[in-house]
DNA sequence: TTGCAGTAGTGGGTTACGCAAAGTACCTTG
DNA sequence: CAAGGTACTTTGCGTAACCCACTACTGCAA
């Protein structure tokens, strides 16, 4: 249902700009995703590219080895787009249900 | 990480009451949870049990056999107030990703 | 008796995530 | 030029969650 929403993040960072998976990784660990590790998103980098909604392109590394550079497609793109509403969604349904809680607790410590 | 939101939803159900297992499944899907099926909740429910965050006891069926109704425990409540941030923290951590996209985004078609 | 609705439970298959380890290419230093 | 460090890539395994399909049982109505 909602598993997968690492793949809408690495979506959502290559419509900005073009990374490889190591910068993935970095770039994810700076918003606090802290526990994403190079086994979780090099997988999910190969599944993309097999969806076709990322091409991969090898360029010199300026200091270090060439690095498999990842640009999101035009399909990659749409996907993002369908995908962003289906999260709002997911995100609305569950915080409409966890309100009940809230509701019916009494506001007492805290 | 965000896996296990299913869980987080029967235990704030069933924080405001008792419920079967029956019945959390059309709870869930009255609110748009569609594909929430038996199969999904009877194994979740089990691994509640097993952690003791809710129990069990059976009452006489109005129409048709016993149910087994279900009841969140102290610990189920804790374990609640426990998961209630951390959801709220990974929805955050996701739309602060996401936002990235609209922003960087031109608005001209939609 | 048959049939149907409500209720309970199980098993299998798919997929994703996290951990850990290893392998390769480039640069720097001695 | 050899050795080591760092940037980068890749793979395999284990765990766990979700969905689907199936079975089975109870009670009531026709």
């Amino acid at each position: 249902m909602l598993k997968g929403v690492l793949d809408l993040c690495v979506l959502a960072i290559l419509s900005n700009k073009p990374t490889h998976a190591y910068g993935l990784v970095e770039a994810l660990r700076a918003r606090d995703f802290d526990q994403t590790s190079y086994g979780t998103i090099y997988p999910l980098v190969t599944r993309l590219k097999r969806l076709e909604l990322v091409s991969q392109h090898s360029e010199p590394g300026e200091n270090g080895p060439a690095r498999n550079v990842l640009t999101i497609t035009a399909e990659g793109r749409s996907a993002l787009q369908d995908l962003l509403p289906v999260w709002r969604d997911v995100q609305q349904r569950v915080s409409r249900v966890l309100d009940e809680v809230t509701t019916s607790e009494e506001p007492s410590h805290v």
